[in-house]
DNA sequence: TTCGCTAATCTTGAATACAAGTTGATATTC
DNA sequence: GAATATCAACTTGTATTCAAGATTAGCGAA
């Protein structure tokens, strides 16, 4: 039974272009290989994805829809500005989803999923897991599953598109050791207080768990978002879009503003 | 000064092509023009506009997105089914995003816009609309004003999308004469819990509002429906996207579907 | 040098052309 | 007559072409 497998690599072409490209320029917005306030044009975005500008164009209007993207009338795209504002307001809209969901979870007799997510959490210090990026994904793996609970897949689909739209300052949270130590204890607490039908305790502990981390999030993001720029400035002529040619980006890609208001506070390089 | 005046009704051309297939299409479904379980293809749209298929493409696929249609494979577009449980789930995020918004409301020294909405909709009996489409705007316009009064616009986002995913079967439960009574009572009673800052009592209110509504579009929008159907294959070849020439559907426009799943309960035709 | 004009080049928005696949009707065979 | 194979007419997905406007580089004059 030896199947000759062909190339996997390119059968990823097959399931909709438009949204291999969709996936490929959302991933380079997260790994800030496409800078806030940076200007693409669309036959950049096709040559570097190898498709034509019909499925790219799919792809960028729906980016802009869903807020990271704006096209800019008959000149180019522009990678939309960090704007502290608009997290603050969609930290408040998740608040308002996770608290609804630990509402409906503690009201069901056995709340759906909670021992998978137990085993997940509830874990002495030296099983957890350290690395930054894997206990981001697993946190927000946390926060979604709760809200699959309710079974309201339509609350689910609101919870997702939230958390996307934050996850590129979110991300920049999970570097420091203290603070994945408190996602453990904090998540923990939480699990807790939802098995044990607690529901006003288990949002008390939600509410300032999520206001932690945004908090957390402002403080810390400034910093990074200068380092993760210097680091893209650095890897300017590098691969872009996974492993295809670069052809480098706009004429003049402007590196000033990455934030929607130059904000009050002070920013330490490191000096 | 006389300004010599184009045709303002060709300007309409101008503001996105795609922009205007959208408003055209969605506002054809809301209408029942396109009925739930109809297939057709994107020429007929383009026909019918006037547009080529990019733009109408560019349309569809938002519509998509959003809920309202789905794409097959090769073959061509279908409006989506009316799906109860669907509507349920929407309705359970409205009212999740309605009580945090009254909670937010309540909380401000002076409620955003609640002077506004009392001079609407506190006003004696002789005072009120009684015209069911009227109303209905009226009523959306205030759910929306509520939400938009907490300041955050991404929470005004979602719950515009919700309002017009539930819109279809949610205008069809303001024909009723006691409807709309109490549609008016109900709203003066939460904006006057509001206005006094009582939230658990405005919650209370709202909560149930909400829940009323749906109850009664649950029971009667399976009779109208049947009847929308009816007036509109009656209307079959009349034209449809405002007032271009209709050439006809697709090959065999299927009118049997209409709802996800039959449901359970009778539907009683007009006798 | 600096400002302003011009023209070439680049951009999106839309229309069209092409390719691959689905569907449904028709002819055909049992 | 009924089941099945075949084929022509559609459909979407993608690429390409066309049109109109924006941007920028370069040149010239003050």
């Amino acid at each position: 039974m030896t199947t000759p497998l062909r190339f996997p690599a390119e059968r990823a072409a097959s399931p909709a272009l438009a949204e291999r490209v969709y996936a490929q320029v959302k991933q380079a917005l997260f790994a800030f290989e496409l800078l806030p306030g940076e200007r693409f044009s669309e036959n950049t975005v096709a040559e570097l994805t190898g498709a034509s500008r019909t499925p790219v164009r799919e792809a960028l209007t729906r980016l802009a829809r869903e807020g990271f993207l704006t096209v800019q009338n008959r000149s180019g795209w522009r990678v939309n500005d960090l704007d502290f504002a608009l997290f603050d307001q969609l930290y408040d809209v998740r608040t308002i989803v996770e608290l609804a969901a630990i509402d409906r979870l503690t009201a069901q007799i056995d709340p759906l999923g909670i021992i998978e997510l137990a085993a997940l959490w509830q874990v002495p210090p030296p099983d957890r897991l350290s690395e930054g990026s894997a206990v981001f994904l697993l946190d927000e793996q946390f926060h979604s599953q709760l809200v699959a609970g309710t079974g309201n897949l339509e609350l689910q689909r609101i919870h997702t598109g939230v958390t996307e739209r934050i996850r590129i300052v979110r991300q920049l949270d999970f570097t420091e050791s203290d603070r994945i130590e408190a996602t453990y204890t904090e998540h923990a607490a939480i699990i807790k207080a939802i098995a044990q039908h607690r529901a006003s305790e288990a949002k008390r502990l939600m509410h300032s768990h999520i206001e932690l981390s945004r908090l957390s999030v402002q403080k810390i993001s400034l910093h990074r978002l200068y380092e993760a720029r210097e680091k893209s400035r650095a890897a300017q002529t590098a691969p872009r879009f996974d492993s295809t040619p670069a052809t480098g980006g706009f004429r003049s890609p402007p590196l000033e503003p990455l934030l929607e208001k130059p904000i009050g506070g002070t920013c330490h390089e490191s000096s």
